[in-house]
DNA sequence: AAGATTGATGTAGAATTCTACATCAAGGCA
DNA sequence: TGCCTTGATGTAGAATTCTACATCAATCTT
């Protein structure tokens, strides 16, 4: 199953608790089966739109199609608790480093670069998109994306393109240890980190 | 069929033509056929999550779960700066035009051209593939395919060729210089922009 | 300890997606 | 005109959701 599809049925899955309702309240007023409910929240089902949108509903969710570009700037409002617009310029900045960024690689010459390592730095930029980041993080991204531009107007240059790729990775794990909330997301991995929702 | 589900559609639908892709073209990407892309598009099935994510993925978009409460912030930023919903029919039409100068190019007699000259043409119309272009651009672009064309019919006129190459030189121009001053969001071109090519 | 609630799991069958493939009308372009 | 592309539609069959229902272990409540 999908990485996405895994994402939304965790979100559901935490809208769902936040609201302090059992699988079966949900299940009554939303109009689907609980067993169908727990395999849905467990990824265990490729579920169809109209469940997922009946779920939402019920929820006080709204299915949205948001464009790449965007999503770390609606991801930033979404996980904006109740201070949310504190830090509306970081994300902002954070928006268009990451497009920059994700446009750098795009560019990267492909006779120098296997496109494994290519894959992963898209990989972890676009993992990134979906963190709030701090002020603190955009100065990561910066110097990420300085290097990456370095590696750019020099081909030889591949220290510039390690240092990129090991700072994007820094940046992640210690973004995935300080949200609580946010990295149901992120590949599992060896220890737990989720238990308790929002709130 | 839900509200909400046909709004899904039309959003797949008009990110597709936004892109100026066909939904032959979708479908070889996203690896489902354009049978179902257009079923699904007319809203004629109630599609399962992976089909949307799938499709969604390669429209570069994210499928994401909105609080109401947030929604009306959401719905702002993604109407933010979008230089998209302006021109769908040029951007199809450019991107026609530029496949077929691609295959023009491909189909350049290497007996009368230099294997340089024909390299260059090819990295210039894909270079213009990254950009937005408008309906003045897409003119220039019919020209130099038709320039193209009639070289292709008589090998003996180079000066139909260079004609063609200067038209996409300067239309390269106008757009790397336009692309950086109104705004700095706007869409990076993937390639370098500089020519590399001198002597 | 007894009883209730929660979420996970399973089965059988109906309903629907989804795929592969073919075909068609409409529109653009030669 | 003739050719090609696009999007819509259909058919048959495989795969999967989804429902209804039952059950179970774990956990909370009294």
């Amino acid at each position: 199953m999908s990485y996405a599809i895994e994402h939304i049925a965790e979100s559901l899955k935490a809208a769902r608790e936040r609201k302090g309702i059992s699988q079966r309240a949900l299940s009554a007023k939303a109009g689907v089966p609980q067993s169908h409910i727990s395999k849905i929240e467990n990824g265990a089902v490729d579920l169809r739109l109209s469940s997922l949108v009946e779920l939402a509903r019920v929820l006080d969710l709204e299915l949205t199609l948001v464009p790449r570009k965007k999503l770390p700037a609606v991801r930033a409002i979404i996980r904006g608790d109740d201070d949310g617009h504190r830090d509306v310029q970081s994300a902002r900045k954070a928006t268009n480093l990451l497009q920059r960024l994700d446009d750098q690689i795009a560019a990267l010459p492909s006779e120098t670069l296997s496109e494994i390592v290519v894959q992963e730095l898209q990989r972890r930029a676009r993992e990134l998109m979906h963190f709030k980041l701090s002020a603190d993080d955009v100065v990561q991204l910066q110097e990420a994306s300085a290097a990456m531009q370095e590696f750019l107007s020099d081909p030889r240059n591949l220290e510039a393109v390690e240092q990129a790729q090991s700072q994007l990775r820094m940046l992640r794990n210690a973004l995935a240890h300080g949200a609580g909330v946010s990295a149901p997301s992120l590949p599992r991995p060896a220890y737990r980190l989720d238990g308790d929702d929002h709130g």
